[in-house]
DNA sequence: AATCGGTCCCAAAGCGGTTTGGATAGGGAA
DNA sequence: TTCCCTATCCAAACCGCTTTGGGACCGATT
């Protein structure tokens, strides 16, 4: 198939000394007049000014970057591992977030997707080779080695989660993810329930380590006894939920109620309860763990079909950026370290547990 | 709280004229080494590539960038109003798999969130800043202004997706949506249904408006008339499809096939089934539109429980990505145009219809 | 011996901005 | 009138790399 040649005429951008040369005035009046630098008459100012919008002059980025030595970007590195759970749906509200704040303050976003054996690699070249000003970290593990090697680069950065383990300081933003779950697990113990499964996540992401911790927590405030059957973790899919549910409905002593750590394994918990006719809410109950995604439900304030422990991942987003610019514009000042608190709302996913489960022995 | 300053030493980044310093040679054979030219021996290479391996020296991007007049980016533009479609489930499998191959080549990925309404500053911005060296162009629309926009600023770029309507040529790779859709309605068409809803995306949408397309024709090639009360179109939520779908199934003459237009709408529907006791499949047939998004069902192979037509959206950002960089680097190649068949998977999501409906008049 | 053609290397000129260190002019104070 | 100060502008250096246009050296040709 043949193509046509686009006949548009192509105009070539101009620079800063031919609008210099335009307006007989020198590179530097021009810079400084532009920048809002206070050596120049507000007469020339203006002048200069309406030239440039009139000629549409845009300094060109590269120049600028190179000039000023900041790069007016900031980096997010997405390890391949964590693809499946990170990119797809929770990594892609925050960035949401995230990139309106950049937007406001000039910044660009610069992702990079790397496979994990790289990944120390991507962060070097990233800090030397001065393509950002600052980087966002993602999923942190526990013990991220992340966290010291950025310290090393003197980059700023700001860690989404914690990592526990770490012994150098740093800045991060996260949810109390150990206080959502106890809280929910609780409030499913004192419906009666008693078999309670966790559908987490994999454990070594540090904020699914949390959640474990306040399941246990719970269960271990009402004396109640932890059982490994009762706990899985691998990937956040839809599957995996499905999987998980089907396993833990089959035992022998069935679960009651599931804590789950997204939305979307949740759907294949109520795909494995809809496949054996029970009913979420009055058969089986469901509390999970909601990042407030807005195309999937309950990101919906008008319908809230589950219960769950509800946290906007995008307005992390938003509030990470705030934090990380803010830090670039001065690393010295002292870490900020914010841990917000989830919502518990309630829904129709939860009730009663249906038998009070008398225990044979 | 008081953070402690890292008590860590940090190096500076050595540059090239220090680099050239050390090993008593001039910046040009040192950068001529290392970027491997012709013109320097094999000794003095190797003795440079060692140095630079030793202090661990990286080109600063910046400067590079200013020097070559490339920038080794490429840019995505989201529009905000997309963004409950776009951005949470499609795009971000799509960026997956472009980024992907933005690292085998060297290139970064720079993603700028939008309102609408700067759009064209946007990439006014972007081209004529040289912030990058090409775009990716998301969810287009019929008409869209975009296209002859960037094809005015000179800066090569693609398309995932068409643009009806659009008269100058450009670049562009696409799934049959018109062809995919009517395969699936022709599909549920030989099963005997005969009241086919349609849960589609905005019409506004290039890829919705073909989608919607497909569905009348298969309709048309049966002598079935269109009925505007079983088609709807909106963003692709969950709570969206469950509004549609419980208002068809609510009709007087209720659908018993729906032919939905992505997978995440398609969990409103089957919830709508569910509230309704009506079995997927059996009393109601559904078929989606799937973009093999990797955490939601169908994304896994093994548990094909929608009959769908499928194509990877993954895939086609590899696929974007490697177009678009053979682009960078030859502008004037003719336009690469890719249309990709979707396949039609069936699962357990479709059966005959229940009632041959008799009409009743 | 003079010329030629490679090979290997270098000094310097960009890339397009910002920033430093004056220069000039005009106004007010002494 | 002279001197100083401020307001305004400019030439040139600089950011760190690539690339142009030679130069020096050496063995091979004529």
């Amino acid at each position: 198939m043949v193509a046509l040649q686009s006949a548009l005429e192509i105009k070539e951008a101009m620079n800063l000394r031919e609008l210099a040369q335009l307006l007989n005035l020198s590179q530097t009046t021009v810079s400084r007049a532009l920048n809002d630098y206070p050596e120049v008459s507000e007469a020339t100012r203006k002048k200069v000014k309406d030239a440039a919008r009139r000629y549409d002059y845009r300094p060109n980025a590269r120049a600028q970057q190179l000039a000023t030595g900041r790069s007016m970007a900031i980096g997010h590195v997405i390890p391949s591992s964590s693809q499946h759970e990170m990119v797809n749906v929770v990594f892609s509200d925050f960035v949401a977030g995230a990139s309106e704040v950049y937007a406001q303050h000039g910044y660009d976003m610069v992702v990079s997707m790397v496979a994990d054996q790289d990944e120390v690699q991507t962060y070097r070249d990233i800090a030397q080779r001065q393509k950002v000003d600052g980087i966002i970290v993602h999923g942190p593990i526990q013990n991220d080695p992340r966290i010291p090697l950025l310290n090393e680069l003197g980059i700023p950065f700001l860690v989404h989660g914690r990592s526990t383990g770490v012994e150098s300081a740093y800045s991060w933003l996260d949810v109390n993810n150990r206080r959502a779950v106890e809280r929910a697990t609780s409030y499913l113990l004192d419906l009666g329930h008693r078999r309670i499964g966790l559908v987490n996540g994999f454990e070594h992401m540090d904020f699914a380590a949390r959640r474990r911790a306040g399941y246990l927590s719970a269960l271990a405030a009402k004396g109640v006894p932890a059982d490994p059957d009762l706990m899985t973790s691998g990937e956040m899919t839809e599957p995996n939920g499905y999987e998980a549910a089907c396993t833990m409905l089959d035992l022998d002593e069935p679960v009651t109620a599931f804590v789950s750590s997204s939305i979307v394994p949740t759907l294949g918990i109520r795909r494995a309860l809809e496949d054996r006719g029970l009913k979420i809410g009055s058969d089986v109950s469901v509390v999970c763990y909601d990042d407030a995604i807005s195309a999937l439900p309950n990101g919906d304030p008008g319908a809230p079909t589950y219960t769950a422990t509800r946290s906007s991942v995008r307005d992390a987003g938003r509030r990470c950026a705030e934090i990380l610019i803010e830090r670039i514009g001065n690393p010295t000042l002292p870490h900020v370290q914010e841990l917000w608190e989830a919502d518990l709302v309630l829904g129709g996913s939860t009730g009663i547990a249906a038998t009070p489960e008398p225990v044979d022995r």
